[in-house]
DNA sequence: CACTCTCCCTGAAAGC
DNA sequence: TGCTTTCAGGGAGAGT
């Protein structure tokens, strides 16, 4: 389940296979992902040499030399990883970008949530992907003031808030359990509601989740490998998400709740979090 | 405008 | 054991 540590940790690992590599054939054996694939896609990059690797929210970005740049999500349960030039496609392998020095990048997607894009990199960010975006979690423009700022006519629970792109990008269902656990406040709060202090506490918890998430390699639940095949090592480290039932880490004393907020379901100690 | 719900999709796991 | 149902969730668009 790649959220923001999975794609920035695929991010690093694929720079040594894709930096100054050209593309120099694409195999789209499945074009409709999320969406059907631009129909000239093939022509738009073949022959493009890769400049540049970015991340921004959960999109990883393949900055082209021929101004256009390749936006890819993966959704759910989407992979990229380089592959020697022989390796032969499986299930759902469902694009291959075939590099100059016998790499190929293979795009792989059980459940076809993911996207690919290619689009102009002049103003890219004012793309309707990217246009309403909030802040970078771990940029310094996400801080206690913009946020209290930001939540201050927003009625909905504050878990609800948190997963709200316009808000904060890269924030997922995961992450955002996580981070309400370690700031200590409860998930139905109203995001209106909150104090000074507990947003300073949320900030400072979505931070620190987030880093250590990288510093981990990622969360992998199921699904998430780096560009190099490996799994992420996160996992063991959740407090309160796919815990139900479980004991608090924190207060031994009650157990993990579970309920479901705008379609999601959210984990919480209910002692800890007021 | 603010907010919630539904849909897309496959595979793992739970239920019968 | 084997079939059917449920659940997982990011983001877009429809619905309230």
């Amino acid at each position: 389940m790649p959220e923001l540590p999975e794609v920035e940790t695929l991010k690093v690992s694929l720079e040594k296979e894709l930096l100054q590599k050209t593309i120099v054939n694409v195999d789209i054996r499945r074009p409709k992902l999320r969406y059907l694939l631009d129909h000239d896609l093939k022509s738009k990059i073949i022959g493009a040499r890769i400049l540049g690797l970015y991340r921004r929210a959960k999109y990883l970005l393949l900055e082209l030399d021929n101004s256009h740049t390749v936006v890819i999500h993966l959704g759910m349960t989407g992979r990229a990883t380089g592959q020697a030039e022989n390796y032969h496609l499986q299930k759902h392998d469902h694009v291959a970008l075939y590099l100059s020095g016998a790499r190929k990048l293979v795009f792989n997607d059980a459940r076809r949530f993911g996207m690919i894009y290619c689009l102009p990199s002049d103003n890219l960010m004012q793309h309707k992907i990217f246009a309403s975006s909030g802040p970078e979690p771990l940029e310094e423009d996400f801080s206690a003031e913009y946020l209290l700022k930001k939540l201050k006519n927003k009625k909905v629970p504050i878990k609800t808030a948190l997963m709200q792109n316009e808000i904060v990008v890269g924030v997922g269902n995961i992450y955002a359990s996580e981070s309400l656990f370690l700031a200590k406040i409860n998930p139905l709060k109203l995001a209106n509601s909150l104090s000074v202090d507990e947003t300073n506490r949320l900030v400072e918890a979505v931070k620190k989740v987030l880093w250590q998430a990288i510093k981990a390699g990622g969360t992998t639940l199921k699904d998430f490998v780096d560009g190099d095949n490996k799994p992420g090592y996160f996992k063991q480290k959740l407090l309160v998400y796919d815990r139900e039932g479980k004991a608090c880490i924190a207060c031994d004393s009650g157990s993990i709740a579970k309920l479901r907020q705008a379609g999601r379901s959210t984990f919480y100690c209910d002692i800890c979090q007021k």
